[in-house]
DNA sequence: AAAAAAAACTGATCTATATCAATTTTATTA
DNA sequence: TAATAAAATTGATATAGATCAGTTTTTTTT
């Protein structure tokens, strides 16, 4: 397809997006044949809400943001990893992205046509299951932020994010964010002024250690506490 | 499996859920034999957040909410007609509720195993994809809703209210609302009395014609002007 | 290494919306 | 049909959190 020199490839890939174990060798070597991999720089956008959700792309290395916009305002929805899945949600419903996409750091992302995943999905009844399964697990996660967004004041939503990165995403208790305070505020909902501010009285309240972008939970039970009481 | 007399049939049911279209005549009768249909009166609750995702629901006639909660918060998600379906969202991922479910009227609602449909799923991929196509609808819905949440105040939010309940819920401009004040505050995430003033200040500003539930829309413009400004 | 730009932070002020407390209307039960 | 309970409504008050206006720190560019 192209011929540019790749970094991975689809079978020996150490990043596979979990419903690609479902798929023989000479699926996957349907995917490698069709697929791009792009690099690209901290910051940049990989995919555009409102624009055609023609490719499922795949983050073989780096980390990204997903998030709606409306106006000029942006709420981040979730953090993506090396393994993480792009536009799934698309598939055989509509061909507009909802969200858009943008690296957290220099990234390599696989970009892989729809329409070969949907001819697997036909043909791998393991694969379809796997995706349902994939699809779910990202409705699951919506529901635990919608509650977060909606129902629980900047405290808890505060703690709410940090048990989340620290539990979800980088599965550590002391983590190196690579989210900017506006992102933050993104995520959480709340102005850049109120992130900053709480972040600083966890801080000050050893509830956390925070030093710049440097985070480490002191209080695992101060934090799930804040998250309950909202 | 049951003897009681069933209102319904599934190969004749004209209520059936888009995915059912995809089945042949003796999946249909599996899916039959294999369901149970049940009364509930208005109120009552057909299944409850932190519960057994055992089964598959379908209304087939009334109407529900689906809704979290959170203390003693809460969200009401979506409004459920007949022909849709409740637990999609637990196939091949969790065995655990998120989210509770109420009727708005009294109601029929046919239970299938997710056994039932899990196997479906696998020997039918034509109903497999109309899963993830309900899915993604679901999940699309899922976003209008979190930014109108998250990024609008309350006049934005109670029209994209609106707006949804005549376009997406009911189809006209002129509708008998099954929800309560409360409801609209629960589906708008407002206070009760917020939701009551601001419903009496778009009927004084002649933006809508409200009568206890009778709703009307006098003013599209507005109404979607008011959604965008949020 | 200096200059410029962007991000992080802080304090003061403002406002959207919740909460509270009561009253009226509607629905339910005796 | 009266009595009771629940839902809807209204006005007054309180407050969480946004916005504004800076200052400081960090990062990027020249």
């Amino acid at each position: 397809m192209n011929n540019r020199k790749k970094k991975y490839n689809c079978i020996s890939c150490p990043k596979k997006a979990n419903c690609f174990d479902k798929l023989s060798k000479e699926e996957l070597k349907l995917v490698d044949d069709n697929r791009l991999e792009i690099k690209y720089n901290k910051g940049e956008i990989i995919c555009k809400q409102g624009g055609f959700a023609y490719n499922i792309l795949h983050i073989t290395e780096g980390s990204a943001k997903l998030y709606v916009e409306h106006n000029d305002k942006k709420l981040i929805l979730s953090l993506l990893n090396h393994t993480d899945l792009i536009g799934l949600h698309s598939l055989f419903y509509n061909n507009v992205l909802e969200y858009s996409a943008a690296c957290l750091e220099n990234s390599y992302i696989c970009s892989i046509s729809t329409n070969i995943i949907s001819t697997l999905i036909r043909e791998n009844i393991e694969f379809a299951t796997s995706i349902i399964s994939t699809l779910n697990k990202d409705t699951s996660r919506f529901y635990n932020r919608i509650i977060s967004l909606t129902q629980k004041q900047l405290h808890g939503r505060l703690a709410d994010a940090i048990l989340h990165f620290t539990k979800e995403i980088y599965n550590s208790d002391e983590i190196e964010l690579k989210l900017s305070r506006k992102d933050i505020a993104d995520f959480t909902g709340m102005s850049t002024e109120s992130a900053i501010r709480i972040l600083k009285e966890f801080h000050n309240d050893k509830i956390i250690d925070l030093d710049g972008k440097k985070l480490k939970i002191i209080s695992h039970q101060i934090l799930e506490k804040l998250s309950e009481i909202g």
